[in-house]
DNA sequence: ACCTATTGATAAGA
DNA sequence: TTCTTATCAATAGGT
């Protein structure tokens, strides 16, 4: 529903995802209300960004919508586990949140920002990092560009080979050294529905 | 959105109150998924019908989306039950692993690798952004290289030692390519802020 | 349940 | 973030 219509995927650029969600979210709220309203229904809903910011509408409130459910449900099961249990899982978060940092510190000078710190020896480093993987990057499109004109190709010209007729008359040499395999895949994946 | 607009309060007739209820409850559960799929969310939807009957949704699972939405609750009034504090921290450890997850496979296709999944549409954004970093990176380095430069030019002419004699008449050009590690380092790297 | 005229939601761009 | 607008998607009213 917008200027072009988009695959249900993740969104990768982070900004656009920001825009997307706000906007998504509003709607789904919109239409939780209506939905609430039109059809006297009791609904209850929450949502966590991926940043961990909550955000929650219910028709009535959202204490008694999740006790109905868990009354209709019957899960009242606690687990019943002492405090030093904290500690373990502190310590857990404590090792995640650091290795999230260091990556993320990794992931921002990947993207070529926060390089204040860094020597000149690092920034050849990083240099040459950037180097291959564009390489790696370019020669997989290349392959990809490839396949999907062969895949058209054959879609052309290789449907009747029962004759004799050739499936190709050229082949790829993936180029610089490429050694990517190449699948023919027809067919799409298929999606889930419901 | 259909032959006329209506307008949102309840819908008397019983018959169509449930028609319009399946359809919008129907609809309603696809854009969750779409939010939690498209934005990285995590969504937890639950409805009651008039009647009574549960339907329900959840990214994750209903369990997890509600004691997150517990334990977030709890947190805003003081927290400190010993068992829902374990929960928190059992929650704030898998939201970093997850974060960390994300983070890892970005990173990983940053490095050129685990390309295997991608469309060339993804592929090109990635060519794109490993130039653009590429471009930062170089034009830091250019200019710290520069800035070594002038250090070295001042310690050269600018400080002699006690005899008068000049330390080193070596000029270091510090051209395109040069990767031979300089160490002057005059000042420490800035570390991390929030 | 299926059909489509219409309204509603929203992707992209400013 | 908000506004606009071209497009795609959801659905109201019928069959």
């Amino acid at each position: 529903m917008g200027r072009g219509k988009i695959a249900i995927r993740r969104i990768d650029n982070s900004a656009s995802r920001q825009v997307t969600f706000s906007k998504r979210r509003k709607g789904l709220i919109k239409k939780a209300k209506e939905l609430a309203i039109l059809c006297d229904a009791e609904v209850g809903l929450v949502i966590f960004s991926s940043s961990g910011k909550l955000y929650e509408f219910a028709s009535t409130s959202m204490k008694t919508v999740i006790e109905r459910y868990n009354t209709l449900k019957e899960e009242h099961q606690q687990l019943s586990n002492p405090s030093s249990e904290v500690k373990f899982w502190q310590r857990e978060a404590a090792i995640l949140k650091q290795q999230l940092q260091n990556l993320q510190d990794n992931h921002r000078q990947l993207m070529g920002e926060q390089l204040y710190g860094l020597r000149v020896e690092d920034l050849q480093n990083l240099e040459n990092q950037l180097e291959m993987s564009l390489k790696g990057v370019r020669m997989k499109k290349g392959s990809l560009i490839h396949q999907e004109n062969v895949e058209l190709f054959k879609k052309v010209y290789g449907t009747r080979d029962e004759n004799g007729n050739a499936m190709s008359s050229y082949v790829f040499d993936g180029g610089e050294g490429s050694n990517v395999p190449i699948h023919l895949q027809l067919s799409q994946p298929e999606r889930d529905k419901d």
